[in-house]
DNA sequence: ATGAAAAATGACTGACGCGTCATTCATATA
DNA sequence: TATATGAATGACGCGTCAGTCATTTTTCAT
C-alpha cells in the first residue's frame, strides 16, 4: 500500500516541523518526532537515516523556494525614474515578505538554526545567505549607472538590506505574531530608499 | 592560596568562550571545556554547577557593558539640525560598533545562541534584544518633533535599524574577518539618515 | 618541619538517546 | 479461507557525557 508510505512518511515530516520549529533541532529527539507522529521508533528509520536527514527534508521546499526567488529577482533596483526603482524594490520586498510567511516554520527553523553553531546546515544556510548578499550587490552595481541609487560599496549596503529584511521579519513574525504583508513592504520600501530622511518621497 | 583558584577559574572562563565561540554552546563538552583549561573534570564542579552556569558568567560582561551603552544612548536622534542629529547617530553607531568589536567572541556567542531556540539563554537575549528595541523606537518617537527624522511607527523602524545593525556586523566580523570601525559606523550612519537616495548628503 | 585545610584529581556511575533487528500485524492476492 | 508481502513495532545494545566522590597533592600557619 504506497499510500500508508506516503502518509506515514508525511506524519514524521509534519512532527518534525513543528518540534524543531518549537524546540529546535538540538532538543529535538527522534523519539519525540515518533511519539508525535503517532508511530514506532523504528518506524522513523523506514524512512530516513538520521535526523540530518529529515532535517534536510524539512527545509528542501523552502530553500528550493527562495533559490528562484532570487533568480527572479533580475529587476531590483532597476529603472529608468526614482518611481520605478522604487516599484522594482517595493515589488522584490513584497514577494520576499510572501514566501516568508507562507513557509513561516520552516523559513523559521532554517534561519535559526542557520545562524547558530551547533546544526549539520550550517553549510545550507551560509549557502543561500551568501547568494542573497550576492544577488543584491550584483543588481546594485548593475543598477548604479541609472543615478537613482547611492552606494559606497555594494557589498556592505547589501548587508545593511539582508539584516533588515531577516531581523524585522523575525521580529514581527516571532514577537508580533503577524505580519501586515501589504504596510510592511511598503514600509521596508521607504526606509531602503530614503531612510529616515523626511526628504525622500514615500510610497503611495 | 586564593590567586590560585583565581588562576584556575579564569582558565576554565577561557576555555568555555574559546569553545562556545569555535563550536557552540550545544556541541561544547564539559570535558572539552576541562582538557582545554587543562585541569581535570571534578574541578568544574568546583568552580560551575552546570554548563548553564559558566555560559551565564561567560556572557555577563558583555550584557553588562551592553546595558549601561544603551543607558547612555540619550542622544540618539536627538539636535536641532540635520547635521547634528547625524552626528548623534554616528556617535551611536560608533560606540556600538565598538562595543560588539572590543568583546567580539562573547558577543557572537549571545547574539548567536540567542537567536536560535536551544540554549538556555533566551531569555537573556530576548531581554537585551527588546530592551535595544525599546530604546530605539523611544529615542525616535522623543525626537519626532525636531522634524529631522521622519517614520510611520516607531517599532517597526526599531527593529529596521536592529536587524541592520546586527546582521551587518556579524557579516563583518565573521566573513570579512575584520571590522573597520570609522568606515562601517559612518556608512551605517549614511544608510540609517537616506538609505540607498543621492538626496541625503553623506557624513564627511 | 609538620599537619590541617583547601584545592585538584580522575576513575566511576547512571541516565539518556540513537540506531538495530527479531518479531508482529495488516493488507493484498490466490 | 490460506498464504505472501512488506510496513510497523518496541525492547535492547551501545556509546556518550554530565555529574560524583574517595583519594592525592598543594598550600600555609605554626
Amino acid at each position: 500500500m504506497i499510500e500508508r508510505q506516503e502518509r506515514t512518511k508525511k506524519q514524521l515530516l509534519n512532527a518534525a516541523i513543528d518540534l524543531f520549529e518549537a524546540v529546535g533541532f538540538q532538543k529535538t529527539r527522534i523519539s519525540d518526532i515518533v511519539a508525535r507522529a503517532g508511530v514506532a521508533q523504528g518506524t522513523f528509520y523506514l524512512y530516513y537515516r538520521s535526523k540530518e536527514e529529515i532535517f534536510l527534508d524539512v527545509i528542501k521546499e523552502f530553500t528550493t523556494l527562495f533559490a528562484s526567488f532570487l533568480e527572479d529577482a533580475s529587476d531590483l533596483f532597476a529603472g529608468d525614474s526614482f518611481d520605478e526603482v522604487r516599484r522594482n524594490v517595493l515589488d522584490f520586498n513584497h514577494r520576499l515578505i510572501e514566501l516568508y510567511t507562507a513557509n513561516g516554520k520552516t523559513a523559521r527553523i532554517l534561519f535559526r538554526e542557520g545562524a547558530s553553531q551547533g546544526g549539520p546546515f550550517k553549510s545550507v544556510f551560509h549557502g543561500i545567505y551568501t547568494q542573497f548578499i550576492e544577488i543584491v550587490r550584483n543588481r546594485l552595481e548593475q543598477n548604479r549607472a541609472t543615478g537613482h541609487v547611492t552606494f559606497e560599496d555594494a557589498e556592505t549596503e547589501a548587508s545593511f538590506l539582508i539584516g533588515l529584511f531577516d531581523r524585522s521579519l523575525f521580529y514581527f513574525m516571532d514577537v508580533k505574531k503577524h505580519v501586515d504583508v501589504e504596510a510592511l513592504s511598503r514600509r521596508m520600501t521607504d526606509f531602503i530608499m530614503g531612510g529616515l530622511s523626511k526628504h525622500i518621497p514615500k510610497s503611495r
